[in-house]
DNA sequence: TCACTAATCAATAAATAAATTGAATAGTTG
DNA sequence: CAACTATTCAATTTATTTATTGATTAGTGA
């Protein structure tokens, strides 16, 4: 083969790859499934996306093989097909944070809205864990938190949380984290304890970014 | 702003980072522009694509700010607006390389056609340098050799190899790197030293990856 | 086997992207 | 300032992508 045909088919390819990530919806399909599988039903509701349109989405990232499937009962589960997905997708959104600038506001905006100092970062976590100066609460779906979890953590999904504030000790920091930086349930986990007094932060990364880190991370399963 | 908003926003703004880099002959651009600044005039004349083509997809580059320009004379030079556009273009190669099939055939049946062995990576290169067991050529060309290359390596332009062969060390290993993995000038360089009956290889990677993962490097300039 | 359910497919309309051509522009140099 | 040069722009054609609608399929469980 030709040198220049051997570049035109590779970048191609490559390219396909990319393509396939390189839509809104699908992205946002790419950083849920960095939580672990979900069926059709539950990526079409938690993205706002017809059912339809939701498979139809899949399909491309199940063509570009950066998902796989499978099947338990009625339902078709999707998950990410490797870590590589997730690195890529780190990779893409930290360059949109730095690079874009509409980006990078919308999410110091969306910071500031609730009035909360600067979120903490990965490291500054592990240095109040190992000083055991925090209580971390993971604010996902329970389901999410059993899959796996930064350890110590404990899970108060954020639908609970205004029930469940006596279990939090009142003078300790809390810190809340939940699936990414994009993700709102720590926003408003922390909006909700800042309210009752509490001396509460979030985590500016989700769990996925934690693990991939190799920070200390459990599994409620065997 | 409500959630739903915020989210769609904000994955949009992401989505756009990445469909700019979604295309092949903008990943083909990425890709040489980790070398440094080039002209369009020489972006067109390496990618084969006519002036104003590659000068709209500069555009859209430049849009996406994944990169920024400088003048010099009549030229405008394009260049990568930062680390971590490399950093996003490495980790789409390599989960191309992993994911689809038909990319990472493309690339082992090339290294395959210049009958070569597994080529070396950047660890065992490592190694071998500690040990001073190697010769380390670098077969770009000569600019790009001085803006930066890999600690005490000979640049050797592909296109004067054969007539300095004289300069190479019989008896000890070659390896010769060049632009990145999809680079062709090393597997050219090792398939004449072959010939020769030089004991030569190829880097898997190229002088940016190099770099990047902060192996010794050295550059021309002050 | 038959009804049921989750998911996919097919067809369409609307929107967006790519390469080509030729004209226009902004700087530079004599 | 005028000629020149590298690059960009604008207009066009062709191709690709997206969301929607409604029909279809594959598998489950009564």
């Amino acid at each position: 083969m030709e040198k220049r045909e051997f570049k035109n088919k590779m970048y191609t390819e490559l390219a396909k790859v990319t393509k396939a990530m390189g839509n809104s919806r699908r992205m946002e399909i790419i950083d849920l499934l960095a939580q672990g599988p979900f069926s059709v039903e539950k990526i079409a509701e938690q993205t706002g996306l017809s059912i339809a349109n939701t498979s139809q989405h899949l399909q491309v990232l199940k063509a570009a093989r950066l998902v796989e499937i499978s099947r338990k009962g009625n339902f078709i589960f999707y998950f990410l097909a490797g870590e590589r997905v997730f690195n890529a997708w780190r990779a893409l959104r930290d360059l949109g944070f730095a690079q874009n600038a509409e980006a990078g506001k919308l999410l110091e905006d969306f910071y500031k809205a609730g009035e909360q100092p600067d979120p903490v970062s990965m490291e500054d976590l592990q240095r109040k864990i190992s000083k055991k100066e925090v209580v971390v609460i993971d604010v996902r779906p329970r389901e999410e938190y059993e899959r796996g979890h930064i350890k110590n953590a404990v899970s108060i999904p954020v639908h609970e949380l205004a029930k469940r504030l006596k279990e939090i000790p009142e003078k300790a920091e809390i810190i809340a984290y939940c699936r990414g930086p994009l993700c709102v349930y720590a926003d408003e986990a922390v909006q909700l304890l800042r309210k009752k007094g509490y001396n509460a932060n979030r985590l500016r990364e989700g769990y996925p970014d934690w693990k991939s880190m190799g920070f200390p991370a459990e599994s409620s399963y065997k």
